[in-house]
DNA sequence: CTGGGGACGGGGCCC
DNA sequence: AGGGCCCCGTCCCCA
């Protein structure tokens, strides 16, 4: 019995000193295995770290090497910028190719917004029946070998989505607007193609800016492409411009490339400053305001739709800013037909304060150079600025005054096609694209003979005889000759003795309003 | 010499 | 595409 009690207090000895050793084993396990666990953490804690300093040091390089750019080059190098369009979809598929750089932009498989996801957004607040709008992808290959390709994350995408869900302007403030509800029959894009609309690419200094406008209607076929005209009356064309790139560079002073902030995986993702936006379109559609046809096609595309009207336009604008561009703005292009989809440089600052029919406080400063030798393309803030003004404050502010309203005031027309900057109206999207050039500083038509560009057609061919001196008006009094009607019709005045423009302060004629503005201004400016 | 006015050429823009 | 108008800059003339 005792050997029992002893033989029993042995085993559970033993069985002590084995759950002891199990136990310690099990932790001596665990303890390494957290050791090595903690050591990986460790070192992937240092990689991070590595690379947040090496996405700091490119960025601040990035933005050292832009701010170095001297000026004196680019007030040598008017154009470094490439306006480059693009139809898709015109035939379904062949391709009416409106010039410039095309190969710039390629199919695209991937997406800047949302990676091979295009995004479907609701409107929300509108009261029709579809409400979808279909961002389609950008391709991250097109810009070639060498090229970065920039995408925003997981949240921006987000914050963009978000944006366009509840119909925010992912730039731009509101401004409540007066302007008429637009007609609102259409509320839905589809996505056509799964080209690109966006793209944002770097390579060095080279930036890549593309836009995408889409022009819609109702019809019910809204994959058939074009020619771009007038559409007949009753078609239901809704010009749309999409907001499709919040980021670009340019050469700022420094001041714009808020590269992504604390967004480590876009190095070249800038977050486009509204006021600070050295360069790029920025515009905006008030997706809750229903405002879907304020852009019209794409800043100087030719535009296509087809003459049955039921046509969706697909373009494309790509902003190509290259430090290592030639001086003129569109090399490749401007020579030859003078009808070349030439360059233009857009960047906008400031806002259309001056117009009091903007219906958004769109960020607008425009270096329209008149000049192209001698005015710097640069970030030469204050002569753009003075520039854009100038514009602003001559005929456009005074035009859009006088049209009282702009858009959709006094014509019996019904311009249902309206500018996405001043709000004026326009009977069919070409007008309104045309026009839209004013704002944009667009201008396609390039002379052969000098680097004088032109919004439209006709003053290029207006400006060709400065070269070639013709001059095939003559006048019947005097033989003297002039190359444009116009200019005749003033001097006949020399001979009827016209002074249509007379003073109301003192009575004084004048054969010109402008002779009459002076002479008040001079003479009556306290009156 | 200076300032006002006229003439002309040119660009911008709309119709 | 062309016409037409507006605006501006420049040059010239003349008081």
């Amino acid at each position: 019995m005792a050997n029992c009690m002893v033989f029993h207090t042995q085993i559970a000895s033993i069985m002590e000193v084995l759950a002891n050793a199990a136990v310690a084993e099990i932790c001596k396990l665990v303890d390494d295995d957290y050791a090595v666990f903690r050591l990986e953490i460790t070192q992937s804690q240092k990689e991070n770290r590595a690379l947040r300093r090496k996405l700091l040091e490119l960025k601040v390089a990035r933005e050292r090497a832009e701010r170095t750019i001297p000026e004196r080059v680019l007030a040598s190098r008017p154009s470094s910028v490439k306006i480059l369009d693009r139809y898709r979809g015109m035939a379904r598929g062949e391709g009416h190719l409106t010039g410039g750089h095309r190969s710039f932009v390629k199919p695209a498989e991937h997406n800047t917004w949302r990676d091979d996801q295009p995004i479907t957004v609701d409107e929300g607040s509108g009261t029709s029946t579809q409400h979808v709008i279909v961002i389609e992808s950008a391709d991250a290959e097109s810009a070639g070998p060498g090229v970065k390709q920039e995408r925003s994350d997981g949240k921006d995408d987000l914050w963009r989505s978000r944006d366009i869900q509840t119909g925010v302007p992912p730039v731009i403030t509101e401004v409540p607007t007066t302007a008429p509800a637009q007609p609102r029959t259409q509320r839905s894009i589809t996505e056509v193609s799964g080209t690109p609309n966006v793209v944002l690419k770097s390579q060095t200094d080279t930036k890549t800016l593309t836009v995408t406008h889409r022009l819609l209607h109702t019809g019910s076929d809204p994959e058939r492409l074009g020619k771009l005209g007038c559409p007949a009356p009753g078609s239901e064309y809704l010009p749309v411009f999409l907001q499709s790139q919040r980021t670009v560079n340019s050469y700022g002073d420094g001041d714009v490339l808020d590269t992504g902030g604390d967004d480590p995986s876009c190095s070249y993702a800038t977050e486009m400053d509204s006021s600070n936006m050295p360069l790029g379109l920025e515009t905006q559609t008030d997706l809750s305001r229903g405002d879907w046809n304020q852009y019209s096609s794409s800043v100087y595309s030719e535009g296509c739709l087809d003459e049955k009207g039921e046509v969706i336009v697909i373009d494309e604008v790509t902003v190509k800013v290259e430090g290592d561009a030639p001086p003129t703005w569109n090399a490749d292009s401007h020579l030859g037909d003078g009808h070349s989809q030439g360059t233009s440089f857009l960047d906008y600052r400031g806002s259309l304060e001056t117009n009091p029919n903007v219906p958004t406080l769109s960020t607008l400063h425009t270096l329209r150079d008149r000049d192209p030798v001698s005015m710097s393309m640069g970030p030469s803030d204050s002569h753009g600025h003075v520039l854009f003004n100038q514009v602003l404050n001559s005929n456009d502010t005074a035009r859009a005054q006088a049209q009282e309203g702009g858009a959709t005031s006094g014509n019996s027309k019904e311009k249902r096609f309206l500018c996405m900057f001043c709000n004026k109206g326009f009977s069919c999207p070409k007008k309104v694209e045309i026009h839209q050039r004013v704002h944009t500083g667009v201008k396609p038509f390039n002379c052969t003979q000098c680097h004088m560009r032109f919004a439209q057609a006709g003053d290029l061919k207006k400006h060709q005889r400065v070269h070639t001196g013709e001059k095939p008006y003559s006048c019947t009094q005097c033989e003297k000759r002039f190359s444009r009607q116009d200019h005749l019709k003033m001097h006949l005045k020399v001979h009827t003795g016209e002074r249509p423009f007379a003073c109301t302060h003192c009575g004084k004629r004048f054969s010109e309003r402008r002779y009459l503005r002076i002479h008040q201004q001079k003479n009556h400016s306290t009156l």
